[in-house]
DNA sequence: TGTTATTTGAGAATGAATATCAATTCCTGA
DNA sequence: TCAGGAATTGATATTCATTCTCAAATAACA
């Protein structure tokens, strides 16, 4: 067993859930494509080539599980569809540029907005797990 | 014909759109409710007791057609449907906190934002139109 | 006031996501 | 190593927000 699944193992088994070999084959397909931003049905199309028994209701389950544990992040670009992408190991978020006319998305990493947001935490007695923030406009090429 | 129906006649006119009843209506209870964050089959529930005979497509199509004509904002707080409010006249946009927990929605305006945006703009070359940001969290009572 | 293109209402259609449930699979303890 | 029981899966039905369709109604303009 490798190093890969054998973590998403011990994260499984930590919160009382079953190592599934649908559950490693769709992190694995996870890792292959991070970068990009899939949608349940895009995993699902890509897991079918490995496994053409594995049914979309799963791909949907794991992917709410994963978010659950952290092991993804779901993202929401207004396109009518939720996408999910690897979290990373470290705290270091990275946020969007999405283009509204070809529908390109930028990664960009912000520091700056550690300190904004303890100061609304103060202001508003409210306690920050997450943020999103996402800029749209025109990209480059538009 | 008062102030607020020929200001939206006008802006209608403008784009080559006609000024109906139901169009009207719409705007009057989205003024009413300013400061809530309705959803289009809530705006439908409050509009049916003034215009019972008014349709639930109509209110989408209005509320999408304010949208392009920069009358109300799209707001998308991950609960599954998309939500609307008046946009302000001037520039000042607002951003929000969100309650992982009971769903309360608080309201912030932003400043400090605009230095970033000037800074991405350049960097990645993007023009940005319009921007986002949500922080999630615990409100004061969860 | 009549003409015409726009808008509307009703309900069908779409599509992402979730629920259901019997069959299968994983894990544990013997 | 294997059997039992609970978790998981696949197939498919269902839900629900939103969009589409189209005939009837209406607003704007001459």
């Amino acid at each position: 067993m490798e190093k890969k699944r054998q973590e998403l193992k011990n994260i499984l088994a930590t919160n009382n859930y079953k190592l599934t070999a649908q559950r490693d084959l769709i992190l694995q397909i996870l890792t292959d494509n991070e970068g990009e931003h899939l949608s349940a049905e895009e995993i699902y199309n890509i897991v079918k080539q490995q496994d053409n028994g594995i049914g979309l209701a799963t791909v949907y389950r794991t992917l709410e599980l994963f978010g659950e544990l952290g092991i993804v992040q779901q993202l929401n670009f207004d396109d009518n569809c939720r996408r999910y992408e690897l979290e990373g190991n470290n705290d270091e978020h990275h946020h969007h540029l999405i283009c509204i006319d070809c529908g390109t998305v930028i990664e960009f990493n912000d520091q700056i907005l550690e300190d904004f947001e303890a100061d609304l935490e103060k202001g508003y007695n409210f306690s920050v797990t997450e943020h999103s923030i996402k800029f749209y406009g025109y990209c480059e090429d538009c």
